[in-house]
DNA sequence: CCTAAAAGAGAACTGATAGAGAACAGGAGG
DNA sequence: CCTCCTGTTCTCTATCAGTTCTCTTTTAGG
């Protein structure tokens, strides 16, 4: 976005040291705090520094409420809002909803790629641990790992949330529910559509 | 309508010091009593920072007949950011973490109340989904309706998650497991420390 | 050697937080 | 009635943290 602010020696000493607390300690450091960790003596000078980080993007500006110098990146949650897309049941198209609702996931469910959210329709899944009703996050991808759980496109219309299994020429949907069989398919009709990479349940607030 | 959310310092001192006094006393503290306890000498000063955490939400409205300074019933925490507290094993005490990490959630997946999340250790409910690893968000409550999921105390130590049935003088804890046997106790052994209300589970990462 | 950028020291200012203490109101109880 | 307890409101300071300023010292490059 702009022009490559490189750091100076001291700034990139001090936001080292910042991104090293930051994992260490829960509140951020304050000036005085700063100066007595980087050996300085002065807070003007220490905050001449601190102004530079933020014009580069990298510390969070002052809001006079909260004290203490912050990262940006872990002050305002950027965004984990990925979209609620509809529902998937094994064995028909995916239930799309006209108007996605955003919802805010921790960043431990999701991957590192575009993520979308379904809820889970029927009991296919269910020896996983995956119900009725539960939230699945998938990241969109178009290939998997043997084993893992995927969402599936059959013949272009059919969307279903199962194992898979890639072989030569043919591609093998488990479920995880025994009383159901495999399904299996010549490569060419399924098409994969993204891989399970969290869940979610919500109990009695129905 | 609403301020900045966050606490001062101490707000945050006062907060934990009435969240801590509410499990262990049956009263209300007064002013007096917790310029006392905090250690300062003017319940004048102290009472600003009531009027604060009133304003937040997370302290009742003097209401001119009680007296004492006490908690909202199910005091929602400040924005969605919810505690992870440490980990739940069936038949151990919780494993505290030092330094709870804040995780945040979706609003579908907590209850109005005061939410914490443990991470599940074991197989005891796998039944109805809940595996080893997955993440469980308990409201903080001290009754449950039969059947619902609890976090129970058992003589003060064990912690414990079960389906829960009460019946007049005892408490019979339900795993979800058909390999385990439910458990009964007299009332009085067993505390009802939070109830189940969402669960998440991440796929990978781990 | 000279110059400009980077870094440091220190003083002064601003606003938010915090504490002390005085004064007031309203109920409980002797 | 008066007095204690408790919550409330108020003013006056003190302290802390971030900001801004000026002046000097160090460092790097031509």
């Amino acid at each position: 976005m702009n022009a490559e602010h490189s750091l100076t020696r001291r700034q990139q000493e001090i936001y080292d040291f910042l991104l090293q607390h930051d994992t260490n300690f829960a509140n951020p450091p304050t000036l005085d705090e700063l100066c007595q960790a980087i050996g300085t003596k002065s807070r003007g000078s220490l905050h001449k520094h601190i102004q530079a980080l933020v014009e580069a993007g990298l510390i969070q500006p002052a809001n006079g409420r909260q004290r203490g110098i912050r990262l940006t990146e872990n002050a305002p949650e950027p965004n984990n809002l990925i979209p609620m897309m509809g529902f998937i049941a094994a064995g028909s198209p995916i239930e799309a909803i006209e108007n996605p609702e955003m919802m805010d996931i921790p960043e431990v469910l999701k991957s590192q790629g575009s993520c979308y959210i379904l809820q889970v329709k029927g009991e296919s899944m269910i020896e996983d641990g995956i119900l009725d009703g539960d939230w699945v996050i998938i990241e969109r991808r178009s290939h998997a790992r043997n084993g893992e759980i995927v969402v599936a496109l059959i013949d272009g219309i059919d969307a279903t949330l199962k194992h898979i299994e890639q072989r030569p020429g043919e591609i093998i949907l488990h479920p995880a529910n025994s009383t159901m069989g495999s399904m299996r398919f010549p490569s060419t009709q399924v098409e994969i559509q993204g891989v399970l990479v969290g869940q979610m349940r919500s109990y009695g607030n129905s």
